[in-house]
DNA sequence: CTTGACTCTGGAATCGATTCCAGGGTGCAT
DNA sequence: ATGCACCCTGGAATCGATTCCAGAGTCAAG
């Protein structure tokens, strides 16, 4: 084993925070961790607060921050800036969509625990070789869902 | 104008779903809109009824099946199978993930929510010159929020 | 000194639906 | 016969976070 009063390597840190060694390495490609010493055999030695900062990526991640604005946020606060308002306005454009985006969900819940009921039942009387009931009831009623489901969703 | 009695052409489809011509080759390419007949100058003609289907595959992409599952379905119905047990079950298992992104969804957004107000009241009380307040506190608190974010979305 | 676990590199692949591209025809109007 | 709007092809790009890859090097234990 390495002494690990030089540092910490990739691979303890991956397992430390509980993402990958290749994901590890992703971060420092993009900006959001900082290039680490190296041993004398090339090895990255981590300090321990990369921990903290892993941690911190993660929840933000899962909040709905990207990758992006993290590393141009982080990039800021390691050269001395205050990027806390803007870190406070993006959590609020997150929070908005975040709330449009579950109401957009509860519409198509709603509208789809109804489908299901009405196909379970129709699916129970109708006998087993008819055809083309269930799918075809999709094409008309227009209304009863939402159409602007971009992909803003977060986080593998 | 090319006469429509024998036809639509892609761009008359595409117009009269709202999608791009683009889209319409595209489903015709994995199989989910059936090979149209040609004009002498190789323009695709479209008969009336594929606006239908590609109306049923616009709400069934809504509902969160995938161009995947759709292409096999209808090509199962196309050729007079009976795809309907199939469909219900599928639509069952996407209402069930619906459900649980939703409650991992609103986990977030409790989470979000009491952050937001914490983060706008300390800023409101820090000097402008202070640093690094926000991010920070997102490294402890290990609950209260989901960590299960898979891309389980759907739609465009 | 060999084995085996770990690490290095950077470019490519993955997921899914859609869009974009270049180079080339079609068809109707002026 | 010239313009213009439309259409054809199929392969590649896009979005974002992560993973995978091959070929090579490091290091401690047996």
């Amino acid at each position: 084993m390495v002494g690990n009063g030089a540092g910490l390597r990739s691979g303890q840190v991956a397992e430390m925070t509980g993402v990958s060694p290749d994901t590890i390495r992703h971060y420092e490609r993009i900006g959001i961790l900082p290039h680490p010493p190296r041993s004398c055999g090339g090895y990255r030695l981590y300090s321990a607060d990369v921990i903290e900062r892993v941690h911190l990526v993660r929840r933000a991640l899962q909040l709905g921050f990207t990758l992006a604005e993290l590393s141009e946020i982080l990039r800021v606060r390691d050269k001395g800036g205050i990027p806390c308002r803007r870190v406070l306005h993006l959590a609020e454009e997150k929070l908005r969509s975040l709330e449009h985006q579950i109401a957009e969900l509860r519409q198509t819940q709603t509208y789809m625990k109804s489908l299901v009921r009405q196909w379970r039942s129709k699916l129970a009387l109708t006998d087993p070789s008819s055809k083309a009931l269930l799918l075809h009831s999709l094409i008309d009623d227009g209304s009863s869902l939402p159409n602007t489901k971009k992909k803003l969703r977060r986080r593998k």
